[in-house]
DNA sequence: GGTAAACACGAGCGACCGCTCGCGTTTCTC
DNA sequence: GAGAAACGCGAGCGGTCGCTCGTGTTTACC
């Protein structure tokens, strides 16, 4: 009880300035992180292997994360965040009008992409093995895509009810993560033809509840 | 090279007889294995663990099993035969000509029902951290599954060609587990609700395949 | 009943894990 | 250029892991 100094150890510590170097080592060990998670997965991942990727030692990996977790929300948060702003304007107003088809290709085809380019993001959303905390920002990482979805098929279908229309957009992005494992084991026209299979499978599935035509402005 | 005697070391080294309590031990470890799997993942599990939750020494499991890996080998197999032996029926070539809807019915209700009792399964299955030689049965146990999916999709429509039906078997096979893991995920009404999503989804996804209609008897 | 094999135990070995700490180097600030 | 702070290192700490081994108990077979 004897901490009235000025600074809690809890969170809002202090916000400890970086420098280049320091911002560009994150950047060196976030890489490197994706690649062994990716490769072996959360648990089986070593900081020491992270760090050696990085070609650090593993005590200047903990100058930059307080632990292996928090590498993890790190990377994701990144990789969600980039996500959104590179490809997110795909769950806008406009691409919910287009017929089913065509909306499918303009929300698909840059999220197969995305994660094709990083394949990280698809090993940390699934991995269903993680140790208490990691989990919340994990839930939290699953829930800003599903809110996105639950977002355009509401636009799409103002008429389902709300419990449906979760129950839609949590089959859905199951189904997504499922095509994109099999698009990720795959290269070349094996890929091309399960990203097609993926596309017939969701406009299958979601046809008879979004409808397969265009739907019409709003006045 | 002076191993001339009697018995190789290496495969089929000694039979062992065992013992009634042995198979019984083997059991229990296995139980308790399949509970610990689930709860952890194949990696973050402890044979400790296992040997505990079975209330047995960690010395006397490995009188069982040579290591970690073989207790998720034995286990797989052990749960992939059981679900032949009892479900294995849904593969029948009665099933195939049956209307898609009640095909999907016949063959998805018990596969349902037996991960429902047996969630470890589903986990052994989508465990991709995982060291070496596992990964192997791991495969094997993949395709024992994917080979009947993919014999059922050929009798139910001979004139697709070899690499589509086999993309449509995986894309099936992919699509059915992601469903699984939403419907062990919930209970009571929400997991009804999901395994009725999981149906719709297989249906949409295969209608254009294997036709709705049943087929007529070959003569 | 005697003996060999199967079963059971649990302390503990070696390896590796996440992570720390003491100390040297680079960079920023004045 | 001096002081502070950020950066960087790597041996190694405490802990857990998979797994072993010496020893004692139970069972099968004659």
């Amino acid at each position: 009880m004897s901490e009235s100094k000025a600074d809690q150890p809890d969170e809002t510590a202090r916000p400890r300035r970086r420098q280049a170097r320091g911002e560009r080592r994150i950047q060196q060990l976030l890489d490197a992180a994706a690649s062994v998670f990716c490769r072996a997965g959360y648990t089986s991942a070593s900081t020491n292997a992270i760090a050696r990727e990085a070609g650090v030692s593993p005590g200047t990996l903990y100058q930059f994360f307080p632990n292996k977790e928090a590498i993890a929300v790190e990377l994701g948060e990144r990789l969600n965040r980039r996500m959104l702003e590179t490809h997110g304007v795909v769950f806008t107003v406009e691409n919910a009008t287009l017929p089913l088809r065509e909306l499918l290709d303009a929300v698909l085809d840059p999220m197969i992409e995305f994660n094709c380019a990083n394949p990280a993001f698809l090993t940390l959303l699934q991995s269903s093995d993680a140790p208490g905390h990691f989990l919340e920002e994990h839930a939290a990482l699953h829930d800003s895509i599903q809110d996105r979805i639950n977002e355009l098929i509401g636009v799409r279908n103002p008429d389902l009810s709300p419990e449906r229309r979760a129950h839609t957009a949590n089959m859905a992005f199951a189904l997504f993560k499922a095509g994109l494992g099999l698009i990720l084991g795959h290269e070349g026209a094996e890929r091309e033809a399960y990203v097609a299979e993926l596309k017939t499978a969701l406009y299958g599935y979601l046809a008879p509840v979004l409808g397969t035509e265009g739907v019409p402005a709003r006045p």
